[in-house]
DNA sequence: GCCAACGTTGGC
DNA sequence: GCCAACGTTGGC
């Protein structure tokens, strides 16, 4: 099973978006970036697990748990004219761009700032991190997964 | 195939 | 709202 963490910008799609979801469940459109793409595509797994981030926003933050339910598959947000997603060249037969469903596990009880992930010396070799990466989907190790779910416990010091 | 110009991301 | 960093596009 792999890890991730997954940016959403919250004015666009935030995790309470996600709350109120049908079955608590999204298609997780919009990705335009081919890393990201390949990473969707090629290795993310039912089971896996994501950490749902806010980014955009004051304070940019990790807010929550998801799991993948659906791998990758064609997202129809490019072949839509009138989406804000519209790519042209992406062609049903041949599709550029793909999507997976993620549903929610959990909210944290406190959201993790990017500020505290960045203060916290486990967390040092996130991508997330890492000056200048605007990757929107980047993988993650266990441990790092494991240490953002324990500080978003309201116990959490 | 190089690289300047342009568009986007996302922290601040 | 600014702008640094980065990815993509397209002329050559």
């Amino acid at each position: 099973m792999k890890y991730w963490l997954m940016k959403s910008e919250p004015e666009v799609f935030s995790i309470d978006d996600l709350a109120k979801s049908k079955n608590q469940t999204t298609f997780w459109d919009g990705v335009r970036n081919y890393q990201a793409r390949n990473f969707m595509r090629d290795e993310m797994k039912i089971g896996d697990k994501v950490i749902f981030y806010h980014s955009n926003t004051e304070p940019p933050a990790a807010v929550g748990i998801c799991e993948v339910v659906k791998e990758a598959y064609p997202d129809f947000t490019a072949f839509d004219p009138k989406s804000k997603y519209y790519d042209p060249k992406s062609k049903k037969e041949n599709p550029t761009w793909f999507m997976v469903d993620i549903k929610l596990v959990k909210k944290f009880d406190r959201p993790v700032s990017l500020e505290e992930i960045k203060r916290n010396p486990k967390l040092k070799n996130m991508k997330l991190v890492q000056k200048g990466n605007r990757l929107s989907v980047m993988p993650i190790t266990k441990e790092e997964f494991n240490e953002i779910v324990l500080m978003g416990n309201k116990n959490y010091k």
